[in-house]
DNA sequence: GTTTTTTCCTAACCATTGGTTATAAGATTA
DNA sequence: TAATCTTATAACCAATGGTTAGGAAAAAAC
């Protein structure tokens, strides 16, 4: 088929005013500025509407409106609508991790400091539905991964490595333990769990907690209760 | 803006032969079931295409390339896509309730018992990722459900209030006990867990029970261990 | 100060999707 | 034979994720 030749409309006006003042910045650091403000505004629309709406709704083009670009330029700066939301996924995960660090740095047991770790990450993924798919519910095993992705895992292995650890301690299990392993996937099964359950709710965060906390304080007893009698049988 | 006047191509030729022979029904019979035979076919392929991809890369016009029919005859019997997944996704839901039937009618303790459905239900989510989120995880609570949609709930609530019986009988709880309901949860939070964990794995079914079935049983161990503890302190 | 290059961005495009509609073939009925 | 009813399709639609040709402005080079 003949590929039709492509005709230009007369020149539409450009973008009416700069997206920001670029404060006292010298010409030429403004400049990179210029481009690395756009993909800001990219993922910062990007993060707003993520948690708020899932996957398939948010969509390039509503996006590009919030960010005040056309829905090409962030294809400038992500190779992919997935490796926006990876993108998006990183900071709050480090966010977590460093919430997770207050809570172990504690003077506390460790079966306390796991309940309090246990239930800053149940809030977290209720509160970011749309994302917890991606941090943790993706296949590890995975092999093919970017950059972008690569360190999106690293912090999710570090994180899972952490609470493992907690899990270890809160059982007086040796770090080589061959049941180590088995009680910690155990344990996350218990709140990955919990979390999946309510996904596709559409209560609020607070909502649910208000209404669940009880519950959910239940689960995590019962997973730890349950692993001391299976690795003291 | 101006609507352009459609304008028919020349008639095409026909679906050139008739789907199946109907055998000898009289004519009124093989003419009700040409449509019929058609949902079926529709249905069938529905059935193998979604068990094997997601729903996202599943598309209509795949599913009537498989059912030899034109992307639009799909919606002759389902309203949406959605909708269509819902009524494949019902007849399995029906097969996993009859198996569970099964293991319910051995004599076998109530722990005995949990445990055979257990696993029976994790496989079943396993062979059928993508529509164990129908199944499962969709959100009870909702109240827009259209008659398929009803069926299949019921279908949902009747395989829950088994599973909880079963679990409120190995714990020795009484039906009206205020800690069944919070029992059976947290029993389910483990079986999805399990399944949501491994819901986005590559790995096949058989692979991921080979690695892991003991690691599943012992989360059902520790499922049961762990409520035991909780009621009895 | 003028030209060249580089940076950043967008309008128009593309293929594909879920879903709708005008139209028609074939069977049934009158 | 004519009217009707059933079953189906080709062509259409709006929207989506993603690509590309081209251009405006800033920076660099002269």
């Amino acid at each position: 088929m003949v590929r039709k030749k492509r005709e230009r409309a007369q020149s539409p006006p450009r973008r009416s005013e700069p997206r920001a003042s670029s404060g006292g910045r010298s010409a030429a650091a403004r400049n990179v500025l210029r481009g690395v403000e756009t993909r800001e505004a990219i993922l910062a629309a990007a993060a707003r509407l993520f948690v708020s709406g899932d996957y398939r709704t948010v969509t390039m083009r509503r996006i590009a409106r919030e960010a005040a670009c056309s829905h090409a330029a962030i294809f400038l700066y992500f190779a992919s609508k997935d490796e926006l939301l990876r993108a998006v996924a990183g900071p709050p995960l480090e966010e977590l991790r460093e919430r997770f660090a207050l809570i172990l740095d504690r003077r506390a047991s460790a079966g306390r400091k796991l309940r309090l770790v246990s239930r800053e990450f149940v809030a977290f993924c209720l509160a970011r539905r749309t994302m917890y798919r991606v941090y943790f519910a993706s296949n590890a095993a995975r092999v093919d991964v970017r950059q972008e992705a690569g360190t999106l895992n690293e912090a999710r292995i570090r994180l899972f490595e952490l609470l493992a650890g907690l899990v270890r301690e809160t059982l007086g299990l040796q770090e080589k333990d061959r049941r180590a392993l088995q009680c910690s996937r155990i344990y996350f099964y218990m709140l990955l769990g919990i979390v999946s359950t309510y996904d596709q709710s559409e209560e609020t965060t607070e909502v649910l907690l208000e209404r669940l906390s009880p519950t959910f304080d239940a689960a995590f007893d019962v997973g730890v209760a349950g692993l001391r009698n299976f690795v003291n049988r």
